[in-house]
DNA sequence: CATCTTTTACTTCTCTCGTT
DNA sequence: AACGAGAGAAGTAAAAGATG
């Protein structure tokens, strides 16, 4: 993988400098591990004298559900690390009062898995400055925050797992408002739970999310017997997504158990199943679940990670993505982008990928449009350039379009299109560069003398708000 | 008319099952 | 255990409807 060989380089050389939460294979298969693992660690040597692995003298402090042999999750996040603790050795769980107050609990002997039909155990803490929240996508109680957007990349978008719906409609919100207040509402309303009336039986079933197919399965009994009810919640968050992130307002405390099926594995959880699968690349899906084959009998299990991993076809599907990488991967992407460039001849017209990656693309109609053969009447003379926010999938990135003006359209049409991942000066300058170069080349093709009154007409749109100096 | 909630249409994801 | 097809559930965004 291209992208992997680039960061491998750069690590050989560079060998202080790592990605955070990385955890990556050596060529040997094994792990590499962190300084602070390898301290205190025994090296392990094959016959030939190779370091193979390393064997810890006094057994880390352990964490619930951190799997033997594997490097621990990537380090703790640096900023904002007192308020929001991703993959923390030293996770703190709260439990709350019936007057609404949290509690540390200090040896926390409940796990994810087993904690549906027992007291609520949030681990969402009432915000204040300073406050330490764990996501751990059952957000419960009274609180308000911000997340940044790395929290929210790191959350799978602030993923929760209580049933529920989703109620959008937000008209006048902004997406990339720059007050919170103005950006894209959502909320999320809690679905609760199915119990059935039979007060002996202790099973609980998830919710379905659309109305028709809640009704059709309150129509079947539960599996002991008895008739099913809803029990609903009333418990809503919304959310808020501006320009830096979400703003996350939680009201009200779930009063019903949680729902025993989760959906999604947390970023960290993805994580930590893909260090367990990388140390044990042999490992099959079933083995994986009921524990790694050891000297002592089978290790941890992937299903200590998430109940999610329960599923022997998702943990093989999820392993399937580890293994299966190219699709999505650095090579395919550049092989993918050498064929749509082969296919389609001329249309990239300028392309540069790295820490700035611009790349401009043109039809022959868009190419002749870059000249005018005479001056036509009104203000629609020269191009117009600007830059769209929120078009791709990464926001950060921009669509740069310089449009110009067609008289036998009568409308403005695009001249280039430029792909951005960012909106710098060198981002602007490849694509005036692009679209410099589009008039030059049409102008040759017409005969034309390339002079300077031919560029003088190119301007940014952000400009036009602008006073002229 | 503005705001909030519900419904709808469509996309994406997850689960299940049969075959090899 | 791998693979793929298909069903159905969840997720998303916006339109439509309800409310004050």
């Amino acid at each position: 993988m291209v992208l992997g060989f680039f960061k491998h380089v750069y690590r050989y050389f560079v060998p202080r400098v790592q990605d955070k939460d990385e955890v990556e294979i050596s060529r040997d298969g094994g792990a590499l591990l962190s300084d602070s693992f390898i301290a205190g660690a025994v090296p392990m040597y094959d016959t030939t004298g190779r370091i193979i692995g390393y064997v810890q003298n006094k057994p880390p402090v352990s964490e619930p559900g951190i799997p033997k042999n594997i490097p621990p999750p990537g380090p703790t996040r640096i900023e904002n690390a007192s308020k929001f603790v991703i993959g923390s050795t030293n996770e703190i769980i709260y439990t709350r009062t019936p007057e609404g107050h949290f509690i540390p609990i200090q040896n926390p002997e409940e796990k994810q898995g087993h904690a549906q039909h027992k007291p609520l155990d949030t681990k969402v803490k009432e915000d204040f400055p300073g406050a330490e929240v764990h996501w751990d996508g059952w957000p419960d109680g009274k609180f308000e925050r911000d997340f940044t957007l790395d929290e929210v990349n790191e959350t799978n978008d602030l993923a929760i797992h209580w049933a529920h719906t989703v109620g959008g409609g937000d008209r006048k919100g902004q997406r990339f408002a720059e007050e919170w207040m103005n950006g894209k509402r959502v909320t999320r309303t809690c679905l609760g739970i199915l119990q059935c009336d039979n007060q002996d039986c202790e099973i609980t079933i998830r919710p379905h999310t659309k109305p028709q197919s809640l009704r059709t399965q309150l129509l079947k009994p539960c599996s002991c017997g008895a008739m099913l009810y809803h029990l609903k919640c009333d418990v809503k968050s919304i959310l808020w997504t501006w320009s830096k992130g979400i703003h996350y307002q939680n009201s009200g405390y779930h009063v019903h158990r949680r729902p025993p099926r989760k959906l999604h594995l947390l970023p960290q959880e993805k994580r930590r199943f893909e260090a367990m699968v990388n140390a044990h690349p042999q490992v099959g899906p079933l083995q994986l679940i009921v524990g790694v084959p050891g000297i002592d009998g089978p290790g941890e299990s992937v299903a200590d990670i998430s109940d999610v991993l329960l599923n022997a076809d998702r943990v093989t599907k999820e392993r399937q993505k580890l293994k299966r990488p190219a699709d999505t991967g650095g090579d395919h992407f550049i092989r993918a982008f050498a064929k749509f460039e082969q296919e389609r001849p001329g249309f990239i017209i300028l392309s540069t990928i790295g820490k700035v990656t611009v790349i401009s693309v043109q039809t022959p109609f868009m190419q002749s449009q870059m000249v005018k053969d005479e001056v036509l009447d009104g203000p629609v003379n020269g191009m117009v350039s600007d830059a769209a926010h929120g078009w791709w999938k990464e926001r950060t990135s921009l669509l740069m379009v310089s449009s110009t003006y067609c008289p036998d359209l009568f409308c403005w049409v695009p001249g280039v299109l430029s792909f951005t991942n960012g909106a710098s000066g060198e981002h602007f300058m490849y694509h005036f560069l692009a679209v410099f170069q589009a008039i030059a080349h049409e102008a040759e093709k017409r005969h034309l003398e390339v002079e300077d009154r031919l560029f003088a007409g190119v301007r940014d749109y952000a400009l036009y708000d602008k006073p002229t100096q």
